[in-house]
DNA sequence: GCTAATCATTGAGTTAAGTCAATTACTCAG
DNA sequence: CTGAGTAATTGACTTAACTCAATGATTAGC
């Protein structure tokens, strides 16, 4: 718990506390449109649901909300980027997911029971979101049912990238889970390489995949050393994601 | 993929072909009727259901569906138990859950887009599951979109569930996650012991938590030395689930 | 109830990954 | 632009976990 304060303590400013701008201009909002939850809303529906949302700007390292606290929102991410982390009892940070512009976060929260946070969230770097009461998601959900189609196709989708995530911490090795991180990574498959961006910084990273940042430096350093990866700051360029497959065995 | 072939051919019955027995006895049927997914149909509508399923029986380690073959059932446990795993490239095979009676599996295919399983199904021994249409549920919650409530509030779990599976996953030392694992089976929370059944073979909970079954054997016999937990068989008994939080730091 | 097969345990030796420590490279605020 | 603070890298060393191998224990099928 002691260590729990230090690591809360660096985040300066109140947590959930809106800036109570309201939401009338239109950057962000054209993302916020196509998104799978909002996509199919009618016009006034979704006009009544912005109204009562609120636009939050975060700064760098800005903690959004804690593990456990009641959930009366969930979020849609206008620019910046977030990410998702749990504390255990020793005070170990371990990050979770990244979250960037255009995703929705804590949507999971519209349906759960009891509503409580499953962990903390916070800006990256500087950042906003839409602050969207629960509450007035699901109340238009149960006037018209016929919204709840998208909200269950998005479900799905969360639960299989859920899925997949697990799959890739079952991989036994740091080595070959990072290099399954970087595959899916790929915007075009395995078939052709491209370029990547790490969304977190690689300490993160290496949280996520469950090893320590000298083994994930190390790791890329070797990959780098065999031509698999060319790495420039947090981009990296995979040509032969098939030959990084092969070595992953 | 020879290894994969090798790992198939242990089972020798065919997938996915429908005992075509009619699923017209009660037994099974009442766990069925409370659960979330079903328990809020209309008698008519549930029958309805039913009768467009098969009962399918499966035999010890008999197979029923395989990764990535098109999706036109989910299944719902009457009896028995069953695993979920994925093989990769190398044939290293991987357990991402186990589903005991009255559980759903796969029924994020509803809404799945392309509908492919994403893992491996087998019974883990002699079981009975229930193989609803994925086309029949989804007319159903077309022209019944208040069903849609139910559904949302299932996936929501689903996604906190596997969530929660991510996390113990970050843990980076194999004698932590297994503690996690284990505390996570105890019905009645950290405060009390309790007794836990592992509900995979030890070397499937090996491959769940990414370690070898020789690892997980000795940090069972350590914890039993220590008097931690007390083992017979497939059955655990905690005694003091605080005291080890405490030690998995 | 017996036998074969699988599962679980234990030991010995090796390797991957963690830890600690020092250095270098970035980043951001002033 | 500059300096403080954070992030990334690298080296040396240690330890946790893997591998291989052999032996018991359980389980499933006959």
């Amino acid at each position: 718990m002691a260590l729990m304060q230090t690591a809360e303590t660096r985040y300066s400013k109140p947590v959930l506390v809106a800036v109570n701008k309201p939401f009338d201009d239109e950057d962000g909002l054209q993302a916020l449109r196509s998104h799978a939850l909002f996509r199919n809303l009618r016009p006034r529906d979704l006009e009544s649901l912005i109204q009562q949302s609120r636009r939050l700007r975060l700064g760098h390292h800005q903690l959004l909300y804690r593990q456990d606290m009641p959930a009366h929102h969930f979020f849609f991410v206008i620019s910046g980027r977030l990410r998702l982390y749990r504390l255990d009892s020793s005070g170990i940070d371990r990050t979770l997911d990244s979250i960037a512009p255009g995703d929705c976060f804590a949507e999971v929260m519209i349906y759960a029971d009891p509503p409580r946070y499953a962990c903390y969230a916070e800006a990256l770097k500087s950042s906003e979101v839409l602050m969207i009461p629960v509450k007035a998601y699901r109340e238009l959900l149960d006037q018209h049912p016929e919204y709840a189609q998208a909200a269950l196709s998005h479900y799905a989708k969360r639960a299989v990238t859920r899925f997949h995530d697990l799959e890739i911490m079952t991989v036994q090795n740091a080595r070959d889970r990072l290099i399954r991180y970087l595959i899916d990574l790929l915007p075009n498959g395995t078939e052709q390489g491209g370029e990547v961006e790490l969304p977190l910084p690689k300490c993160l990273v290496a949280s996520r995949l469950a090893m320590q940042p000298e083994t994930f430096s190390r790791i890329l350093a070797d990959l780098k050393s065999n031509g698999l990866v060319r790495v420039n700051r947090s981009k990296l360029f995979i040509s032969d994601p098939q030959r990084l497959i092969e070595i992953s065995q």
